[in-house]
RNA sequence: GCGCCUGUGGUGGAAUUGGCAGACACGCUAGAUUUAGGUUCUAGUGCGAGAGCGUGGGGGUUCAAGUCCCUCCAGGCGCACCA
């Protein structure tokens, strides 16, 4: 073997190699158990980030482990390929999205397989190639045919000066991020996604999902927002309106002193038509166009708001109450309007302080600190009902029973259960995505294309300038067709589809990439889903994994797939970050990003050290889910281990005494090396195996290399050491798989150090006969002493007691109580 | 603003089930080797002279709290057209 450690010769060596014996592919194996691990799919944005590098490190330690463990592992990678990001590229450089992409794939791919990731490489995916988008837009199809898929007014972020749609994150502090000018709304029509109709059981299923972390299973909860509460319509005085508003409170239906609705609610603009009230409505809706949702119902927030010159009759109380609309209401919650009860909710109360409306008390809190007849804030406590005619002195929970059942009675209100879910708006205008392949004809409305004629390509006759609905609409030969019904002329959808339909079903694509007759056969899905475990950033808790659970389930009632959910276990990634020092010269740490001049590049990295190191770094530096401070120091420390290896090994093999096999403990030495060895085993086994702590099973090999170093330097059992090196050696394997390839073809074991079975390890040489405990008095370290392992909790206590040390503390002291921890420690509790 | 999470030596982190806080690594100090430097090896390294004190601050539960409860503070992520 070379004496020195020559990354770069064995790196690519061996990634030649595993490409040309086509080493990770994988078949359907009906005998073996099958694992299937899949991190999230990249944006080609063109260059591997550091992100990625964790993400597919985690990744590919899992699968080579698995490997190692006798299962069958589908270990997929491919690319989210549509997206905004491409067709910036096309209006600002004037490149085809098309090009740029499959030039950025090209040079991603080159990357990640310079990490030497073990992926199939037969499966890969990207999400804008026509085999791929056939089948999303089939599935759209499906989704239509199912009613899964409605079209919609809804309104989208509008440049004036652009012409053009923005999206939320094209909108900088209300103006354009382009040309600076204030983004208004504008509606369009707009297909639809019913994911509504799935809140029950995207919200049940959470509990089945064992395997995922409590934290995104709460993020989901409160985002499907689920609450039960009640509907009730007042009527409008003088008016032939009624408004139905949503509350989870109807117990303080008494306390109603206002009424607001949200300023896009539907017949506003109606019922101020020709009043005194009508500019002053049309200036404020105007107005909170320009604002986003998060400055809306911000609770820091003054009130604002506008009289609408109507009154609306309260149906228990009779009274009549004002109508305001206000921003803090949103058209997209309940059903756009509430009823303002200012004694309590919080921002009821901001609102009648500001508009001098009455606030009347309704529930007693029996707090005696709380003067209900001078609230200084809104007061949501349970209590007892007051001012509520019939209802007064009755508990505020069963009142809200019992007035629900009065209004239902009534016909004025029923009991409902509200979500705040909302339907997932799917269409884009924009060039970059898939096709949505639907046809309108004036005859037949909205119909879906024959599924014989998909896909529906993009067309390549666009023009990207950057103007209007979508570029799709400058093409020549795309929009005019036929209706597949009647056969009359008819126009196609210009609308693509947002691309987080495209990852919501990748997984399953994967199962079977390269079916040109169908979506994936049912036969493949079944065998290798679901994803046993699926890794990725925790900035895609909620969104993207709400979305791929709502596929799942509807493709599971289209019978395509036999799980209701896809991923039994998540894995969330921290993210990477760089300290960087920002203008005052203060040191900040952030998310790597090229704005703050904080990036690393992973390209760097592997130049200057190689991919086992930076693989091994980013393992090792911490663990998975908690975010990962990025640290030149440490990753030369890691490169620092990986040479030590490397020369322990060497000269091993020029010593000439590798006979790995059955040894026999001969003294200490024996006996501690075989410790830390079986210690490592153990360690590394579990912390894989159960929970991911790569940085904690990494410390483990550590610790037994750095004995490994000692014990070689004595009298040396060969068959333990050559046993320790060859082990030690494997278990590195997943982390750092072409040092330790290089290695083992050195040791002249033959095969793949990734085709070898996991070792096991020996209990009993885990054993200490004797352990070292703690004597605390009073919670205190006192003593510390060496015992037997196996004794029972009075004969520790004896030792304690007979202890010169803890004699001379306890003399003349009343002692309290003596506790003893088997393996741990004994308190003795004193007085006096 | 709302929701979720995190906070431990000079630094990254360990402590898996309430039971010795600081494993492993970085950095630093001293020594050895080589000597042009680096590399490599050995020893030491939470703070404090010490009794002791120490896990963001304050309070609580317990024989015992980094771990459980309350409260405050700081930082991060998500918020529906970035992916």
């Amino acid at each position: 073997m070379q004496d020195k450690y020559n990354f770069r010769e064995i790196e690519k060596k061996w990634q030649d190699v595993w490409a040309d014996t086509n080493a990770f592919k994988v078949e359907e194996d009906p005998e073996k158990e099958k694992y299937y691990v899949l991190e999230m799919f990249p944006y080609p944005s063109g260059k591997l980030h550091m992100g990625h590098v964790r993400n597919y490190s985690i990744g590919d330690v899992i699968a080579r482990f698995k490997k190692m463990n006798g299962y069958n592992v589908l270990h997929p990678m491919g690319y989210d390929a549509f997206g905004l990001p491409a067709e910036n590229a096309a209006i600002k450089h004037n490149v085809e999205p098309a090009e740029w992409t499959w030039g950025n794939i090209a040079e991603m791919n080159r990357q990640l397989r310079e990490l030497g990731l073990s992926y199939d490489w037969d499966r890969e995916v990207a999400t804008a190639h026509p085999k791929y988008y056939r089948w999303m837009q089939w599935i759209f199809i499906q989704f239509f045919k199912k009613g899964l898929a409605y079209k919609k007014e809804s309104s989208v972020n509008w440049c004036p000066s652009c012409q053009t749609v923005l999206a939320n994150e094209q909108v900088v502090d209300g103006c354009c991020e382009r040309c600076g000018s204030p983004v208004g709304k504008k509606n369009l029509s707009q297909w639809y996604f019913k994911i509504t109709d799935y809140a029950e059981r995207l919200l049940d299923n959470l509990d089945k999902l064992e395997g995922w972390p409590t934290k995104v299973k709460t993020m989901q909860r409160n985002w499907i927002g689920k609450s039960h509460g009640a509907e009730v319509t007042f009527q409008i005085k003088d008016y032939d309106e009624t408004l139905t508003v949503f509350t989870t409170r109807v117990d303080t239906i008494y306390g109603t002193t206002f009424m607001v609705l949200a300023p896009e609610y539907p017949s506003v603009l109606k019922m101020v038509e020709g009043t005194e009230y009508e500019a002053d409505v049309k200036a404020y809706i105007d107005r909170c166009a320009h604002m986003n949702e998060i400055e809306r119902t911000s609770t820091t927030n003054e009130k604002t708001g506008v009289f609408i010159g109507k009154y609306a009759i309260n149906p228990f109380s009779g009274a009549e109450m004002p109508i305001y609309i206000s921003d803090y209401v949103l058209m997209g919650y309940g059903t756009g309007a509430v009823m303002g009860v200012p004694a309590h909710d919080q921002r009821d109360f901001d609102f009648a302080k500001k508009f001098g409306i009455d606030i009347i008390p309704v529930i007693d809190v029996h707090d005696p600190d709380i003067d209900l007849n001078n609230l200084q804030e809104a007061c949501a406590a349970e209590g007892t009902l007051i001012n509520s005619a019939e209802f007064s002195g009755m508990d505020n929970k069963e009142a809200i029973q019992k007035i629900a059942e009065v209004a239902e009675e009534r016909g004025i209100g029923k009991k409902t259960i509200n979500y705040r879910l909302r339907d997932w708006l799917i269409s884009r205008q924009r060039y970059w995505g898939t096709p949505i392949p639907m046809i309108h004809c004036d005859t037949c409305g909205w119909v879906p294309e024959k599924e014989e004629n998909l896909p529906v390509l993009l067309p390549t006759d666009v023009e990207f300038t950057g103007k209007g609905e979508s570029p799709i609409v400058t093409s020549k030969t795309f929009v005019d067709t036929v209706c597949p019904i009647c056969g009359k002329p008819a126009k196609r959808e210009v609308d693509t589809m947002d691309t987080f339909l495209d990852s919501s079903w990748y997984f399953l694509r994967y199962c079977d990439a390269r079916n040109d007759e169908e979506v994936f056969s049912k036969e493949k899905a079944d065998y290798w889903m679901n994803v046993d475990q699926y890794i990725g950033g925790v900035e895609h808790a909620i969104m993207h994994l709400m979305y791929a659970r709502f596929f799942q389930m509807a493709l599971h009632d289209l019978g395509l797939v036999k799980d209701e959910e896809p991923f039994k276990n998540l894995l969330t990634q921290g993210m990477v970050t760089k300290g960087y020092y920002n203008d005052k010269d203060e040191y900040i740490i952030a998310k790597m990003s090229k704005s703050l001049g904080n990036v690393v590049s992973p390209a760097e990295i592997i130049e200057k050290y190689g991919a086992d190191t930076a693989r091994m770094f980013i393992l090792f530096a911490a663990p998975p889910e908690r975010e990962l401070e990025w640290s030149d120091r440490g990753v030369e420390g890691c490169y620092r281990f990986l040479n030590r290896i490397w020369r322990l090994v060497a000269e091993f093999i020029e010593k000439g005494n590798n006979v790995p096999g059955e040894y026999e403990i001969r003294n200490e030495a024996d006996k501690k090396l075989a410790y830390l060895l079986n210690y490592a085993i153990k360690k590394v086994t579990e912390d894989i195996r159960d929970r991911f702590n790569f940085n904690t099973a990494i410390s483990s090999v550590m610790e037994l290399v750095n004995e490994m170093y000692k014990y070689k330097e004595g009298d040396v059992n060969h068959a333990l050491y050559s046993t320790a090196v060859k082990t030690m050696i494997i278990l590195l394997a997943p982390f750092v798989p072409h040092i330790t390839e290089e290695i083992w073809e050195n040791l002249g074991y033959g095969g793949s150090v990734h085709a070898q079975a996991w070792p096991s390890y020996d209990e009993s040489a885990l054993v200490k006969d004797e352990i070292e405990i703690v004597i605390q008095i009073n919670g205190k370290n006192k003593e510390k002493i060496n015992i037997p392992g196996e004794l029972s909790r009075d004969e520790m206590l004896e030792i304690a007691k007979e202890n010169d040390i803890i004699k001379g503390l306890i003399e003349g002291k009343n002692v309290v109580k003596m506790i003893a921890v088997p393996g741990r420690l004994i308190n003795i509790v004193i007085k006096g």
